[in-house]
RNA sequence: GGCCUUGUGGUCAAGCGGUUAAGACGGCGCCCUCUCACGGCGCAAUCCCGGGUUCGAUUCCCGGCAAGGUCACCA
């Protein structure tokens, strides 16, 4: 067989030497030790949890090394193009503070350009026409319909399937039936000649997963597509060799890959990377657990957690504590430290498939958070609301005092201690709109609070705004005392026959009052942030409505003095139905 | 089904032949307290199973079992 003529009418024409490849793209000059990684997915524009997972492995790993990351983009099936997907992997992972040195719309480097699989067609074809020369590549006709077919006829005999040994029809063509098929026009693939035998395994190193043994692939893989482009299988080979790649670090799913990336390698008798195959991400479903889902798992993609306003470092913690077991005892001894500081390394990432915990997440967020000054915070959660806020949330911001004494309130800055009451930036701006917004519902009042009215009334009579908190407390102690409710926690713990119930309920009742909730940060500093007229006319409000059922039942006739009673405690003349 | 990988509390996990088998999240209880949150203290809960090797196995070996991955002109 004449193989150098069969390429040339499989692939007619010039292409550059092998060699002048290698002088196009040469070794790179990094330090010692320093690892060259990717990220390479392909443009679907969906990128979730997986992708940042393994995304982080790769920067941190290039990083720590004084090495590079690229971007590049795997999109030789074009069945898998979304416009803007580029854009949208950049963006995600800008939120999350990724950052590569060269690829896709990234600029930096043109060395080891392009970065988009589909631009390097010529490269992959002069390898791929160097092969048929050698006699390791041939031309396979084979259809759809015959694939399948051979597939099932495997099956049936509980043989592997695959286009391999005696299965693998075309390897074993002619020469006049290739050009006979050729002159056909018959549509053809480039598949792989393989020389190897899965009864021959091998001891094969894998960062993560330590020493594996791996059994030689004996598939004819397809290595060009009848489109002329190449599978995801060779393209791999090529861009990892030129593109100097030291480090694969992917997921685990590759790993049955493996066998034939080996192979790859050595026919085109380029240096392989060193691989690392990282676990998946599941979730547990019913009494099985598996890989988290786009469909099913909306926690699976990465928009969620900026649509929920998660604050982007706790994702970067959390994720940083599930790839590598020693992150969190580091985190605790060093809350201080940039994470940068932290020695990550593939060989103490996780064996085995992770379960997502959001409880975690949510815990460390809360952290997180808590580590902010009001200024941080106020800028985190304006950003959050400008894109995914409503108007009204967005117009809480217009008064950036209140604000930053809101959330120095909220967030217990100044304090002892401080307070850790959400996890996002969305639950933190529900948790503050009782300042901005009036309740429109009130948590419900415990039953045995039946004179919550007149406990209202006696506080409203006794406010000043100008107290402070001791002086504010020393009244509402008063108020207690007044309405049958013990002034001192001790006294109505030691005796609370005696009480209809403590200052605690008089505090709830007020709490309620003004806010519309029974939790609530510090009570006197909320009123001191809303205003004495404000709180007045909250107070009153919630009074009047009770006075007015309460007479309803009981004295319908006196109606009227109700709303006398409300219009005083606000200050105001009586009579006159106008505010 | 073949092949590969993995198996420590509910979850993430330390552990590398001798330990009361760390820690964190979650759960539960108590304390602090004007509520909540925070904080403090405490409790419950784990070495997949069966054989070896050994004075001794969670740890080493073998065999099961279970879970996950993969078997495309998708990546």
């Amino acid at each position: 067989m004449n193989y150098k003529a069969l390429a040339e009418r499989l692939l007619p024409g010039e292409y550059p030497s092998l060699e002048s490849y290698e002088e196009k793209y040469p070794p790179r000059s990094l330090p010692k030790g320093a690892e060259v990684t990717r990220l390479a997915p392909s443009p679907t524009g969906f990128i979730h949890l997986g992708n940042l997972f393994a995304a982080i492995a790769n920067e941190r790993i290039a990083h720590q090394s004084g090495g590079i990351l690229y971007l590049r983009i795997e999109d030789t099936d074009l069945k898998r193009k979304v416009d803007g997907a580029v854009e949208a992997v950049k963006n995600a992972l800008r939120y999350f503070d990724i950052k590569f040195d060269e690829g896709a719309e990234i600029g930096g480097d043109e060395t080891y350009a392009p970065w988009y699989q589909r631009q390097r067609a010529e490269i992959y074809r002069a390898f791929v026409k160097h092969l048929i020369e050698e006699g390791r590549a041939y031309p396979c006709f084979c259809t759809e319909e015959e694939l399948s077919a051979l597939r099932e006829e495997q099956t049936a005999k509980k043989e592997i399937t695959g286009y391999y040994g005696k299965y693998a029809k075309c390897r074993n063509l002619s020469e006049e039936e290739i050009y006979k098929n050729l002159d056909e026009g018959k549509p053809f693939v480039i598949r792989l000649k393989s020389m190897g035998s899965p009864e021959n395994k091998h001891k094969f190193h894998d960062e993560i997963k330590g020493d594996i043994t791996v059994p030689e692939n004996d598939q004819d893989v397809v290595i060009l597509k009848s489109d002329g482009i190449p599978t995801y299988h060779f393209a791999h080979a090529i861009d990892d060799h030129f593109m100097r790649t030291t480090l694969v670090i992917r997921g685990e799913e590759w790993l049955a890959s493996l066998p034939i990336h080996i192979e790859l390698f050595e026919t085109l008798g380029f240096e392989r990377p060193r691989y690392g195959h990282n676990c998946s991400l599941m979730k547990q479903d019913g009494e099985s657990r598996r890989k988290l889902s786009k469909r099913k798992d909306p926690e699976l993609s990465l928009e969620f957690y900026r649509k929920e306003g998660y604050f982007a470092r706790a994702v970067k913690v959390y994720m940083l504590t599930l790839l590598n077991s020693n992150f969190e005892e580091w985190y605790r001894k060093n809350p201080e430290a940039p994470l940068e500081n932290f020695k990550f390394s593939a060989g103490k990432m996780s064996k085995s498939g992770t379960l997502f915990d959001l409880d975690k997440l949510n815990d460390i967020s809360k952290n997180e958070l808590a580590l902010l000054s009001a200024e941080e915070m106020f800028d985190f959660l304006k950003t959050w609301a400008d894109e995914y806020g409503t108007d009204a949330q967005e117009g809480y911001f217009a008064d950036r005092d209140k604000m930053l004494k809101v959330l120095t309130l909220c967030m217990g800055i100044g304090g002892k201690k401080r307070r850790k009451d959400f996890t996002t930036a969305s639950q933190a701006m529900e948790f503050i709109k009782f300042f901005f917004e009036r309740p429109e519902t009130y948590e419900e009042f415990r039953a045995e609070l039946y004179d919550r009215a007149s406990v209202m009334d006696h506080f409203l009579e006794s406010y000043r705004y100008e107290d402070d908190a001791q002086a504010w407390f020393e009244k509402i102690k008063q108020v207690a005392a007044k309405n049958g409710y013990a002034a001192e926690m001790k006294d109505y713990k030691a005796n609370p026959e005696a009480y209809k119930g403590s200052v605690a309920d008089v505090a709830e009742i007020l709490r309620i009052a003004t806010t519309g909730r029974a939790n609530t940060p510090d009570l006197w500093t909320i009123m001191q942030i809303l205003g004495e007229t404000e709180v007045r006319e909250r107070i009153a409000t919630l009074m009047w409505q009770f006075s007015q059922e309460w007479y309803r039942e009981i004295e319908p006739s006196a109606e009227g003095m109700a709303r006398e009673l409300y219009r005083e405690s606000l200050g105001l003349p009586p009579k006159g139905e106008n505010k």
